[in-house]
RNA sequence: GGGGAUAUAGCUCAGUUGGGAGAGCACCUGCCUUGCACGCAGGGGGUCGCAGGUUCGACUCCUGUUAUCUCCA
């Protein structure tokens, strides 16, 4: 039977029992902080089970993606080396809400395995909780399985949960004797020889031109490479990036540990986006998200091999200091605090040390180095808080309460308040001023959500009134509208008038709406490539991140901006429907990653060119947001870029002061903004020859003094010594006097002094024949504690500085004293 | 969330108790030479990531911050 085949049954069976088929989620959990990815099928539904959220279904099936690798169930070391360890799989699933219990599942489960895929019943064993004594009644007196062929297992096996907190149980399992040595197993072992991976490893195999047969450790390699083929696609599909940290870091150690296999079987040039592409052609038909992004998967998977290949680069250079070092001391042994430092700073893996010192007498310190890694581990073990807060809002929640949003087609509205809390928890009759949150029957505000910034206004009735700063959706559907408390007594069970600030809304409404028309330019102009990333859509401008490998150069921008500014011109009209998610995924409009739609979709559309699914509010037609400015194009991470840009009249005003700006600028240098590129040009240039003229003509003036040299040296002790104040402004141009005061003198002592900018600057000079007994340093700390600072330097050329700079005659005459005292 | 590392010329990187910002490649000019990594001489190019602080003086020390790399959770 093919993977496609099972998966086919599967469905169908429980759809033939009354199941809603639900679309598999998202490998990110949409709102679920406590989970690095969904790594089961219940995943989406938890919030069901536990009775925060109502649906319209009561059992459901599923093949849901997973991943597991990170938290709680971490596959990744294991993967390659067992049947039945994977980062990435699906899960196949029935789930019931309350509708029916242990016994129907039980009996469905039986059922199909037996009668539907056709499995030997007397092969057949039954894994139930050590006292479930329930599913033992089930088990043995309903489906009729022998006592003997029943097994009660502890908690590790046969007791369920996805966390510390959350969904629980005793569970019950069906493993199948396949004769092996270990006589058990799931029924899910062996699947690398299945048609869900034999085409993976037949690319792998043709890439490397060895064979799964060539020997366990090609294997192993083989197995790895398909496995995270599969999970790195998908991920990527699902807009995880790889980076340094959370989901991102965990794919790019899935990648990377693909990378580090493929070497071992030859595979040194990047090959993992070509095994990529065979997992999107395979799976494209059941998950099309792979096909609409497969140039950009390709490319994210290219760009991480090619950037590994760099850290590996680097590693390598100091992995061979590191050699050196040991071979220059005459050590044997690489220490495990050097392979510590290679692997947690530089990322070199010690496999990969291993591999190229293999040939040595070098022995690795791995007792240190574990060490080193348990040292890390306990450092960076951090208390993990959830937020607790919404206490409040989680009761209303469980009670099945949704708001009713009116804010589509008024900006006001009457409703009762159902709660006013603070930090989530409910109070009564809060003070003036004080910052509350409060929540309503049904709302014109709009609450944060498809990166629309929430609306603000006023929320008052019968002697009270509230100014509204900001609303927020929370993932069950209820709006919290963030107030500060302006007058009287607000309580629940009141009733309120509610006002949205309706130019803020205005301003909001052109700037999605751009959003939409500035995502269709980004596909045109730049390629189909180009996914969005994340926007953010507020009253005074829009942010749109996107997915794109190189520099966006200014004529492309331009590009962009006008292309959004012609369709702005068409002034087509903005057509919004509602329909069943169903019928809106035939429409073939544009929907994104990690958004989570609920069962009614909007489908925004614009003339021939636009077609999103969107719950924010827009303007009538396109024509309303009258001017489209980009003001920047910058790179946030590695292959995502973000524009930010203006509407309406915000557009017009930076237009304007941009205009401005640069007649005043060119009204300063005398000329007309046409012609100010040349004239600040000449102006450069100009600049640059006189700084250079004035410095000569400085250094001619000091020049002078340092021709009258001879009456200036005093002889002491038979030393030769200048002691001079001189008229310079920086510390450079002292030295280079210096300089030429030491080439006129031969062998002496020089001490200059100048004033600048209000501080006494002071500089000395020994020549080199005679440093072993006069120190410049010494003989400018002592002339620097006359004039209030201090000093340092060589032996042969210090300096110091002042702040009496009025002192200074008394500092310079100090060397002469220093120079009696010295013999 | 917790660590470590890096940020200096267009590129690759030096810069050691705080006291003259450098090399190689690239670029420009001239000379030499019919070449293909030519050679020689001269030259341009730097807010030393950003913001504070300590100091007479900070690329250097301290604090914060941003970006990138990397490990752990």
């Amino acid at each position: 039977m093919k993977g496609s085949e099972a998966r086919k049954l599967f469905i169908d069976y429980f759809k033939k029992h009354n199941h809603r088929h639900v679309r598999s989620s998202s490998l990110v959990p949409s709102d679920d902080p406590t989970l690095l990815f969904v790594n089961a099928g219940m995943v989406q539904f938890k919030r069901t089970f536990i009775g925060e959220e109502k649906r319209d279904y009561s059992t459901a099936v599923t093949s849901q993606k997973c991943v597991r690798a990170g938290g709680k169930h971490n596959d990744l070391e294991n993967v390659g080396y067992t049947a039945r360890h994977h980062t990435f799989f699906e899960m196949l699933g029935n789930f019931s809400f309350g509708d029916y219990f242990k016994t129907q599942a039980i009996s469905f489960a039986w059922d199909l395995l037996t009668n539907g895929y056709g499995l030997p019943v007397d092969k057949l064993w039954v894994s139930i909780y050590l006292d479930d004594d329930e599913a033992f009644e089930i088990w043995h007196n309903q489906m009729g399985v022998p006592k003997e062929r029943i097994v009660r297992l502890g908690e590790a096996d046969n007791f369920w949960s996805m966390g510390d907190t959350g969904p629980c149980g005793p569970c019950t399992e069906i493993h199948i004797d396949r004769g092996e040595r270990f006589g058990c197993d799931r029924p899910d072992c062996a699947v690398y020889d299945t048609d869900l991976f034999t085409p993976i490893i037949g690319k792998v195999e043709a890439l490397s031109g060895k064979k799964m047969a060539d020997s366990n450790d090609t294997a192993i390699a083989m197995k790895v490479i398909a496995d995270h083929s599969r999970a790195a696609t998908f991920l990527i599909s699902d807009g995880v990036m790889p980076s340094n940290e959370g989901r991102g870091y965990v794919l790019r150690r899935i990648m990377r540990r693909a990378i580090r296999y493929g070497r071992f079987i030859g595979l040194t040039e990047p090959f993992l986006h070509d095994t990529s592409r065979v997992v999107m052609e395979m799976m494209g038909d059941v998950y099309p998200e792979l096909k609409e992004s497969e140039a950009f998967i390709t490319n994210v998977i290219k760009n991480e091999e090619e950037s590994f290949s760099v850290t590996l680069d680097n590693g390598l250079r100091l992995l061979e200091e590191a050699l050196d070092d040991l071979t220059a001391s005459d050590e044997k042994v690489l220490s495990g605090e050097v392979i510590f430092r290679l692997y947690d700073t530089f990322g070199f893996p010690v496999d990969i040390i291993r591999d190229v010192i293999s040939d040595d007498s070098i022995v690795l310190d791995m007792d240190g180095f574990d060490t080193a890694m348990d040292a890390q581990r306990e450092k960076s073990r951090s208390n993990i808080t959830f937020a607790r807060s919404g206490e409040a809002f989680r009761k209303l929640s469980a009670e099945g309460v949704k708001t009713e949003f009116i804010g589509y087609a008024g900006l006001t509205g009457e409703s009762k308040i159902l709660v006013v809390a603070v930090d989530g928890v409910e109070v009564d009759a809060p003070a003036l001023g004080t910052e509350v949150e409060v929540v309503v029957e049904s709302t014109p505000f709009y609450g944060e959500s498809g990166g629309q910034m929430g609306d603000s206004g006023t929320i008052s009735g019968e002697g009270f009134s509230l100014t509204v700063t900001d609303t927020i959706k929370d993932p069950t559907g209820i709006f919290i509208h963030k107030c500060r408390v302006e007058s009287g007594i607000v309580k629940a069970g009141l009733m309120a008038t509610l006002a949205v600030d309706g130019e803020k809304r205005a301003a909001t409404a052109l700037n999605h709406t751009a959003t939409h028309i500035l995502h269709t330019a980004l596909r045109t102009v730049l390629g189909d490539h180009v996914k969005q990333a994340g926007s953010l859509v507020g009253p005074e401008r829009l942010r749109f991140d996107f997915t794109h490998f190189a520099h966006v150069d200014r004529a492309t921008l331009d590009a962009i901006e006008t292309f959004v500014n012609t369709h702005i011109r068409m002034n087509v009209p903005v057509s919004v429907e509602e329909m069943d998610a169903e019928a809106a995924m035939k429409t073939g409009a544009t929907a994104l990653f990690e958004e989570k739609y609920g069962d009614r979709i909007r489908v925004v559309t614009m003339g021939d060119f636009s077609k999103e699914f969107c719950g924010g509010t827009h303007t009538a037609a396109s024509g309303d947001i009258g001017t489209f400015r980009i003001l920047s194009d910058s790179g946030i991470a590695s292959g995502v870029r973000r524009i930010e840009a203006l509407t309406g009249a915000t557009a017009t005003s930076n237009t304007q002061k941009s205009v401005n700006a640069l007649a005043d600028i060119s009204a300063m240098v005398k000329t007309t903004p046409d012609h100010l590129g040349e004239r600040l040009e000449k102006l450069l240039v100009d600049n640059k020859t006189l700084e250079k003229e004035l410095k000569q003509l400085k250094m001619q003036m000091a020049g002078k003094a340092a021709e009258s040299l001879d009456d200036d040296i005093k002889e002491v002790n038979g030393i030769r010594a200048v002691a001079k104040k001189v008229a310079v402004e920086d510390p450079s141009q002292l030295r280079e006097l210096a300089d030429r005061f030491r080439d006129k003198i031969g062998s002496g002592v020089v001490l200059l002094g100048t004033e600048s900018g209000g501080k006494a600057l002071l500089l000395a000079l020994v020549t080199k024949d005679l440093t072993k007994t006069y120190k410049a340093g010494d003989i400018v700390k002592k002339a620097a504690a006359l004039v209030g600072g201090g000093g340092g330097g060589r032996p042969d050329m210090a300096q110091a500085g002042g702040s009496k700079p009025e002192h200074l005659d008394a500092a310079l005459a100090s060397l002469f004293d220093y120079l009696g005292n010295q013999s």
